[in-house]
DNA sequence: GCCAATACGCGTCAGGGGCA
DNA sequence: TGCCCCTGACGCGTATTGGC
């Protein structure tokens, strides 16, 4: 398994994609002839729309699995936000419990 | 119940990046 | 340099929601 990183030019989207190895073919899939087999116009049409069939089933595998792990990312990024929102939160109450005791007695 | 607005998921295309 | 993969963008259909 490699990672892929994206170059992102903007910086607003992550580097949140992990490439999996793609060996297996999808179920039904038939590798196309060799192309030195194909000779009659026709053949060379069914090559054709064979292979395009066969990328836009490739494809449509790839845009679900891109879809379930940018959700999966945002997930991860709005527990991350939760986590922090409680720190932050602390943070406060302890900053204001310090100026509580540091603070000079007025009366 | 009906309808418009919004959310969500899907398939496809286009374009960029990595690799042999 | 061609092939392949990934992903943003777009259009479309369906589900959900809020107002009437």
């Amino acid at each position: 398994m490699n990672i892929y990183l994206k170059n992102s030019a903007t910086g607003d989207m992550p580097t949140y994609q992990i490439r999996a190895p793609t060996t297996a073919l999808p179920q039904g899939v038939v590798m196309a002839a060799s192309p030195g087999s194909l000779h009659s116009p026709q053949q060379l049409a069914e090559e054709a729309t064979r292979k395009r069939e066969l990328r836009l089933m490739k494809n449509r595998e790839a845009a679900k699995e891109c879809r379930r792990r940018k959700k999966e990312y945002v997930k991860c990024l709005e527990s991350r936000v939760a986590v922090l929102e409680v720190q932050n939160k602390k943070l406060i109450e302890e900053l204001e419990t310090l100026k509580d005791i540091c603070s000079p007695k007025t009366d």
